[in-house]
DNA sequence: TTTTAGATCTCGGAG
DNA sequence: CTCCGAGGTCTAAAA
């Protein structure tokens, strides 16, 4: 890994164009050929960057037309795509590299999977009375996160979010249609469960007549405090 | 800005919990307190971060019971949620501080904003007599992207994307559930066009009688070079 | 301030 | 390989 501290133009052209103005920024060159351009602030996304794989060509000032007052020129070219960074330096003010190795990598825990495990686990929120029948019940078109049995013993298909989106009520509007041409689960209703429930979504998704449930994800962690063992 | 190359192990407990081995890794502090954790590889997201605004607390290890062979460790706390990073250091391998400045930002040209003011600007793109209706058509569930009148007086809900996939269609759908609702309008055709549309995007539109069009976005820059004033 | 939809999305998994 | 869905999404614009 490369870090470099620069007064820097940079150009990015490819799937749309972008330019950022002569300023003081970090560049950071990994192994496998990326550019990051890091400025002090914002959040985690860089300024511009170039993705993995990719080749950088240095051009000095000496060997090439360059811009008044530019040191070099960084030409950061993707080696999959017709995407293209290029760096104008006008003034190195850090250089440093460092041999990291590889990382063993990210281990997480809390996703919506173990959403889905604690909504399975405590299925009676969703009524008096429901149970369940299995989790990830596998259609044709993709697995129903959860599908079970209300008290009446009708059955209800369960789409989980963490944030209910218009997506989300399409998705479920498309595993009912499905269930209920099969006459041993018809007829099935439908419960779209989220965190939060966006008002355009619950609009459309109470207009095809499936119901909206917000969860309170913390208050069932706290329940079920299996959810803290890896740690 | 703060660079520091170290040994470390990384722990993230919040919205979820995520946890990195110990290994090299860049250690980025921003001037506004958020940090990033890079490996030499992937893409521009870090292993792990935290968003600013945030607070670093550096505890040595004279000070505090830490793990053996931590030389001190990071506790980065989210200043506006309950999110907290821990880094444990076992060893410092650089360290360099350096003033940026504030960035003054990026310029982009060729994102959809620029695809919809181009197109209505060039509405007969898509057939003889097209005039505009408007850009940004408000509807109960959303906005329609351009509403336009063809040449025979009738009305053309479009819909844009840069990549056309099978989202866009169900929402072009949507609007004209809605639009035909409507006997003012009715009845509203659909236009889906885009500078790529996936095959099964096409083929769910043209069954749904949606007519596909993709669009060359150069070209279209060439005819209003207006946008080329930025470069 | 909150909400909404796009993104050079990135990232992982399934087929 | 592509396609699809989730994300500690992030981001900017609009209400």
């Amino acid at each position: 890994m490369r870090l470099v501290i620069a007064k820097c133009s940079v150009d990015y052209v490819g799937r749309l164009k972008a330019h950022l103005p002569l300023a003081v920024r970090l560049l950071l060159v990994k192994a496998d050929g990326s550019v990051l351009v890091h400025s002090d602030g914002g959040s985690y996304k860089p300024l511009n960057w170039m993705s993995p794989p990719a080749t950088l060509r240095t051009v000095a000032a000496s060997d090439s037309e360059l811009e008044e007052g530019v040191l070099e020129q960084w030409v950061v070219q993707s080696t999959k795509q017709d995407d293209k960074l290029i760096i104008n330096i006008y003034e190195h003010i850090h250089e440093s590299t460092h041999d990291l190795g590889t990382d063993p990598g990210l281990i997480k825990d809390g996703v919506e999977a173990d959403l889905q495990r604690l909504l399975a686990a405590q299925i009676e929120l969703l009524g008096t009375g429901y149970t369940l029948i299995r989790r990830e019940y596998f259609t044709a078109i993709g697995p129903v996160d959860i599908l079970a049995r209300d008290a009446k013993g009708a059955t209800v298909a369960i789409e989980l979010k963490r944030r209910g989106d218009i997506d989300g009520v399409e998705q479920l509007t498309r595993y009912l249609e499905l269930l209920n041409r099969d006459p041993l689960l018809a007829p099935v209703r439908g419960v779209f469960a989220a965190q939060q429930i966006k008002p355009q979504a619950r609009v459309l998704a109470e207009d095809r007549g499936i119901e909206c449930r917000t969860l309170d994800y913390d208050a069932m962690r706290g329940v079920d405090d299996s959810a803290s063992r890896l740690f």
